[in-house]
DNA sequence: GTCTATACGAAGATAGAC
DNA sequence: GTCTATCTTCGTATAGAC
């Protein structure tokens, strides 16, 4: 995802993602991010003064910002291609990673937050899933569906993404995705079919 | 969810669920499960020879097999009326810890498994899901459902919630969940009707 | 059988040398 | 500006006293 010849702080950036998706918030030290991304720890406090939670929100918003760049183009062709777009690419992510990763956002997300600083983090895994939110909702509205069907539908879509990614890890299968991603489409079809 | 008087080693099997469920697998250190159990540290070694891997694996079976319980009751009403349940369950749990509490299975399911034990936890958490999976696979069946629609249908259930419930944590709100509930209500009426 | 005390490594973070 | 060395706390696990 990254190449070598990338600045420091990017590298640091990608690796903490990786991390996140992998092994989970608090798995994430920022020891191993700093030699997965060949960097002395002491870099880390330099290019991120904030410590770990600077870098663990940088990383989901780099990842967030990724996947909602892919989401965009995916729609451009409508709603039900851009959302198995969405699926494809979560599928090749366990696919690649032998079901050791997921989404580094929802790893996030299911992490309680132990201060105030942490707070902010639950908030920025938050504003990734409105992002996609928003897009799917925009898309859908395009095809003429309405806002309040829209945005429940946006939201099932996400939740059901999320949840059948971890299903895959822990059953080791891309089923989940692949049959989530079946009954979902069949779900637009009927909704789209409604207007 | 335990009383005071339980066993000592029960008190630890909830304290761990708990934790699990609020902070994530890795989150949940044995010090801090031994202190909320009000066990001492030596103990958890004596009841759990496997330490750490063995608590955790004797957590998320006991959570498991409780929802499947309260499952398996609510199914009795109905596919539809089984489902509601379900998701109401969940909903509470974030409620009543006002967000800071998820499901202990997906915690597991989202870690990376760093050796051959830890792989055993996640087939735990593989089990526990498949299990939900057969409650609802076997309801739908009763419904008149075939069997490959049934088992598409109760994945997307199960992968919806868990990401509704992650989702909830992120926004601070029940909404997700009210929302998928709502479409997956929908969805599932549709599917009934086409029998 | 239960628990105290401790070993040992790794975590987040920083001070200060280069 | 970059990184080494180190402080403190917390992790898993165990040895051995009661």
């Amino acid at each position: 995802m990254t190449s070598p010849q990338a600045s420091a702080r990017d590298r640091l950036v990608f690796a903490a993602a990786d991390m996140l998706r992998r092994r989970g918030l608090n798995a994430t030290s920022i020891r191993e991010v700093a030699k997965h991304a060949n960097a002395p720890l002491g870099s880390t406090y330099h290019y991120f003064p904030g410590g770990k939670n600077q870098m663990v929100a940088e990383a989901i918003a780099m990842a967030g910002a990724y996947v909602s760049q892919m989401l965009r183009t995916g729609l451009q062709a409508g709603i039900v291609e851009g959302i198995g777009e969405f699926f494809l690419f979560w599928r090749e992510v366990v696919l690649q990673t032998d079901y050791r990763a997921g989404c580094p956002v929802l790893a996030v997300a299911v992490a309680e937050p132990e201060s105030d600083l942490d707070r902010s983090l639950l908030e920025s895994s938050a504003k990734v899933f409105d992002d996609w939110q928003t897009l799917l909702i925009g898309s859908m509205q395009m095809s003429g569906v309405g806002e309040n069907q829209a945005r429940q539908s946006a939201q099932l879509v996400i939740a059901a993404t999320e949840g059948a990614i971890a299903l895959c890890r822990a059953t080791r299968s891309v089923e989940p995705l692949d049959n989530v991603a079946t009954q979902l489409t069949q779900y637009l079809e009927i909704m789209l079919a409604k207007d």
